[in-house]
DNA sequence: ACAGCCATGTAACTCGTTACATGATTAC
DNA sequence: GTAATCATGTAACGAGTTACATGGCTGT
């Protein structure tokens, strides 16, 4: 088969796909958008509902995913067939993965931060600080459903590897943060 | 005056400006190009070369930024005006900044390892160690371009602070790489 | 009855990229 | 003289967003 070259959210959402498919049902759209705002946001994007259905369909044009529609609007599932899973494991063997792109517009603001006052940065940073223990106990709470399933060799062993990625990555933003908090206080 | 509403990007090339100009003379647009690449792409983005003159042109537009056209095409520099900067300060004040995003590919591959050979997981994490070095001693070799005014209140200050959390979170990537290839390799 | 969620899409638009085109200056 | 670097742009395109439009189902 001819090499596919799709965007990696495409790959991404075929990926959550095959995750999904515990029972052969497949998920809709909408069910597939839930699990990318739960998982896939935390460490590449939560794609917009209107982009969810037009890589659903691309996937559909190209042959890797297999559409159901029902009889009311509320049925169409995808499934991710064969020729999806071969896409996939290609997909993962033949491209490098490439260098992640951190958008960090905290950093971003305090490169600049001589152009403000002392007090917004601080604020900023503070800010964050809370932020992160939100995004944080969000994504502890997606880890603790993996719980019993997070084994070696089980379902959820591989996601339980990337959310325990994605909560010490958090952590390590509140160390340097504060860190940086405490070299704007006492100057140095 | 109105509030400008120029993508993230556009302030974040009119700070370099800002930051650049400690002669009056101002950057060209190649030049601003290697700052950005030098300092910008560690925590936001390397903006490609046909980008840095769009968006030169729309600061030009909006009067943010001069531009100086000299005899021949190798004498156009852009500095920051009073307008720039006051725009770049309500920015800071009045938008919140955010939340970083982080488009991770290692970790996207990572969460759907099952459907790979574990022998490729390994070998990806290992290729990301490799790029991590290399990246630090990039960041590194910038760092360390500050060091002489990098004190509190001197022009480099926030630059550092900046790169120091950079290579901090370097650091932190590279534990949490190793941590997760020794999950892999004792099954836990 | 009404709010809120489930569900699916289209249209217009912006950001940002790659490919292309051009040419001057500098170093070997 | 020729390769590398400095320098400036245009054109076409793709990814992804927001706004808009539509409507069924569920709980109170």
């Amino acid at each position: 088969m001819a090499r596919q070259d799709l965007p990696v959210t495409s790959y991404a959402l075929l990926g959550l796909l095959a995750l999904g498919g515990t029972d052969a049902a497949g998920l809709s759209g909408y069910e597939l958008k839930r699990r990318a705002d739960n998982t896939m946001r935390f460490y590449w994007t939560a794609p917009a509902m209107s982009q969810v259905y037009s890589e659903l369909a691309r996937l559909g044009d190209v042959g890797l995913v297999v559409t159901s529609t029902g009889t009311d609007r509320r049925s169409t599932t995808y499934t991710i067939n064969a020729a999806g899973r071969e896409a996939l494991r290609v997909w993962l063997e033949d491209q490098p993965a490439g260098f992640p792109v951190f958008k960090h517009p905290v950093a971003l603001r305090l490169m600049i931060g001589s152009l403000s006052e002392p007090g917004a940065i601080r604020a900023m940073l503070e800010d964050y600080l809370a932020e992160l223990a939100v995004q944080r106990a969000d994504l502890d709470a997606v880890r603790r459903t993996l719980v019993g399933a997070d084994g070696p060799g089980e379902v959820f062993y591989h996601p339980s590897l990337v959310a325990d990625w994605g909560l010490a990555h958090f952590a390590s933003e509140e160390r340097i943060t504060r860190r940086t908090l405490r070299r704007l206080a006492d100057g140095s």
